[in-house]
DNA sequence: GTACGTGCAAACGTTTTGCAGCGGG
DNA sequence: CCCGCTGCAAAACGTTTGCACGTAC
């Protein structure tokens, strides 16, 4: 994790070591800022709120987590960085990863001029059954 | 114009009219709160910002207008109904509709239990060609 | 020792809400 | 006339920032 850090050109500070093994310790997960500050008090880890923004934009910056949106108010986070799509439950809030392998997107016009296609995002709405 | 409000079971008000000639007079649009509100200033349509949002939530659940989440801190709102999908160039906030006519989406995976497709959005994100 | 990170509180931009008054049916 | 809409101001929400202090190196 320290490796990670220093990869990254980030100094491994406490609060960031202790992030970055919540983060990436397990497998990947989605969060938001404020999901992850109750996890870290919940583990006692002393951090506030505006740290963990810091972070997380620090972390996206220097390529370690991906920024989802898909809900207008709030940065959702993930650390899957491979090529993926996502489900995202509108009534429940819950956000979960399809492998894009599989998946084909295939017509997407040219992009207009001046500009270049960064990335195809898929992002299917769920509803509950019925 | 009216005709569009009642079937919507909206009562057609002054501003509601207003603010509908200027979403839907023209082609499509897209639109944010804070830019239907200079709108509606320039053309002296007297409307205060809590009544666009009012106004543009109540069309958004009667099904005139359609939400589009490309950023997260801003609700873009959409009047195109049809089938499409969006071009987002990230640098300048330009928000650009394409057809979903020629664009295919295949692989995609089983909603999860007790859960079902809503729908598919497909959102590419631009950036500066270089 | 120095540059950078952290915490707090305050500021920010967007969106929602409470309430008194207006207006459409 | 009545219910629903509007405007205003204030509050709420997620996020960012300024600044004094602390800490990694």
């Amino acid at each position: 994790m320290l490796e990670r850090l220093r990869d990254a050109g980030l100094r491994p500070t406490r609060q960031r070591l202790a992030l970055a093994r919540l983060l990436f310790g397990g497998g990947n997960r989605h969060v938001t800022a404020e999901q992850l500050h109750a996890e870290a008090r919940r583990e006692e880890i002393p951090v506030s709120l505006a740290t963990i923004y810091n972070t997380l934009n620090q972390f996206r910056k220097a390529g370690l987590l991906r920024e989802v949106v898909v809900d207008s108010g709030r940065s959702w986070f993930d650390t899957n960085l491979e090529n993926h799509h996502h489900f995202f439950h509108e009534a429940t809030g819950a956000l979960t990863d399809f492998e894009a392998e599989g998946l084909a997107v295939e017509g997407v016009p040219r992009a207009p001029a001046g500009t270049e296609i960064d990335r195809v995002e898929v992002i299917v709405r769920l509803r509950d059954a019925g």
